[in-house]
DNA sequence: AATATAAGCAACCGCATGGTG
DNA sequence: TCACCATGCGGTTGCTTATAT
């Protein structure tokens, strides 16, 4: 078989010499202006590895420069991150591994290279093409994403969506959000059909921990607010599409009519590490109907949980800015019981820390947090909560004591008997 | 055995960001 | 302040291989 990559460019698999060598002796003559593109040959690698052996990472339009391969700096950083940098682990994902990614996809969305930084020996391209795979096997499976009033290619849009009805009650005005039924026939469960996956492909992400929360009175949710708090529209659709099993009666605990959507909750402790809570992977909504908020947005909106740790954080940031610093012991601004131990580096792991903690209603932060950080030898954030820690310094909380937390019944706790999604 | 479809994967592209002169 | 450059990220494409029909 003749292989072409990039359309008009030819290109043989590494092993090809006839494709390859065709193309290098073309690269030869063309080096100024045309670069090579498609696969590397082992030839290519291993002039890449003797010269990041010699000068380091880095400076990769150097290695066109100064050596004869005939690729692009961008194309040299690729390769060398994504396949020759040592310590990269190969082959298909373990259980141990895939459960993470579910959970870190949960509370950051698409952000690959943030997740990859959880998973030693992985790349951001790897689990990028796990997710997308499995995104793919799910949605041709049937399984649940939208409701049927917002799916299909063709369908004619709202006056005015849903996400413009949160975005004006995120802003101050009063908007009633009617819980939809299980029986209401416009907003029940639908399962995806196969043919609607290429609508989809312009889908984003959508995350819990974007949605804004809305108190009683459709004001928004302060970091002291009630924990009870009135679903948006996109949360109930959350609640009702994307575990369609649940019911209000699934939440005990909470009025039927008014809970904060929030299945974050359901933290557990397994093999020491901070487990991330359950949640479903399938979290993408069609383009016409999510509309992500920014990030300030999302902060001003949700406030205010994070508004704390972002505290936290903007503190350590300034602190750490300075190299020789020491180990340092800060207190909570907000909350003078609980100190914080910040590292000599600011860390993305920090701040992805925090935003799970974010899914956490401020009520169940207050006064409970002693220390928070990053193990950096188990690659795992730890957090120890006042009374509930473990030894290790990992999450001592499980379920029943959050559901402790949150007043909410334990022996009956909802997020243990929610559908997985996987 | 031939064909169709799905899965896995590598690589490219465009864009955003940050540093520097 | 601006332009330029290097780097990094996320989306997308397209090829190869595996599996189903």
């Amino acid at each position: 078989m003749v292989a072409h990559f990039g359309g008009s460019s030819p290109s043989g698999s590494p092993s090809s010499s006839s494709a390859s060598g065709r193309r290098d002796g073309e690269s030869v003559v063309n080096k100024q202006t045309a670069l090579k593109k498609g696969p590397w040959t082992r030839a290519e690698d291993a002039i890449l590895v003797e010269y990041i052996k010699v000068h380091g990472e880095g400076n990769w339009n150097a290695v066109q420069r100064n050596t004869s391969l005939n690729r692009c700096g961008k194309s040299c950083r690729l390769r060398w991150i994504n396949h020759l940098r040592p310590n990269l682990k190969k082959g298909s994902f373990s259980p141990q591994e895939e459960r993470p990614i579910l959970h870190l996809h949960s509370q950051l969305g698409n952000k690959w290279a943030r997740m990859a930084t959880h998973l030693p020996g992985r790349t951001d391209n790897e689990i990028k093409n796990y997710w997308n795979t499995r995104l793919k096997r799910r949605i041709r499976q049937g399984l649940p994403l939208y409701p049927n009033d917002i799916a299909g290619p063709h369908r004619p849009q709202p006056a005015s969506s849903p996400v413009q009805q949160d975005r004006a009650a995120v802003r101050g005005r009063s908007i009633s959000h009617p819980l939809p039924s299980q029986s209401n026939p416009t907003l029940g469960p639908s399962a995806l059909s196969p043919q609607s996956y290429s609508h989809l492909k312009t889908a984003t992400t959508f995350s819990y921990s974007t949605v804004p929360l809305l108190s009683p009175s459709g004001g928004l949710a302060g970091p002291y607010s009630p924990t009870i708090l009135s679903p948006t529209p996109i949360q109930n659709r959350c609640r009702d599409h994307i575990y369609p099993e649940a019911t209000a009666s699934s939440f005990p605990g909470f009025p039927a009519s008014s809970f904060q959507f929030s299945p974050s909750l359901s933290f557990s402790v397994n093999n020491s590490s901070l487990q991330l809570p359950e949640l479903p992977s399938n979290q993408i909504m069609p383009s016409h109907v999510q509309d992500p908020m920014t990030e300030h947005e999302t902060r001003q909106n949700t406030g205010s949980t994070i508004a704390l740790l972002d505290d936290l954080l903007g503190q350590a940031q300034a602190l750490t800015s300075n190299k020789n610093l020491p180990e340092q012991v800060n207190h909570f601004h907000h909350h003078p019981g609980a100190r914080m131990v910040i590292k000599n580096e600011v860390r993305e792991e920090d701040r992805d820390l925090a935003r799970l903690l974010q899914s956490i209603p401020p009520a169940g932060l207050d006064g409970l947090i002693n220390d928070i950080g990053y193990n950096h030898d188990t690659q795992q954030p730890h957090l120890d909560l006042d009374g509930v820690a473990n030894e290790d310094n990992s999450l001592g909380l499980d379920i029943q004591q959050l559901a402790l937390l949150f007043q909410a019944d334990p022996a009956s706790c909802p997020w243990t008997s929610m559908p997985k999604i996987f």
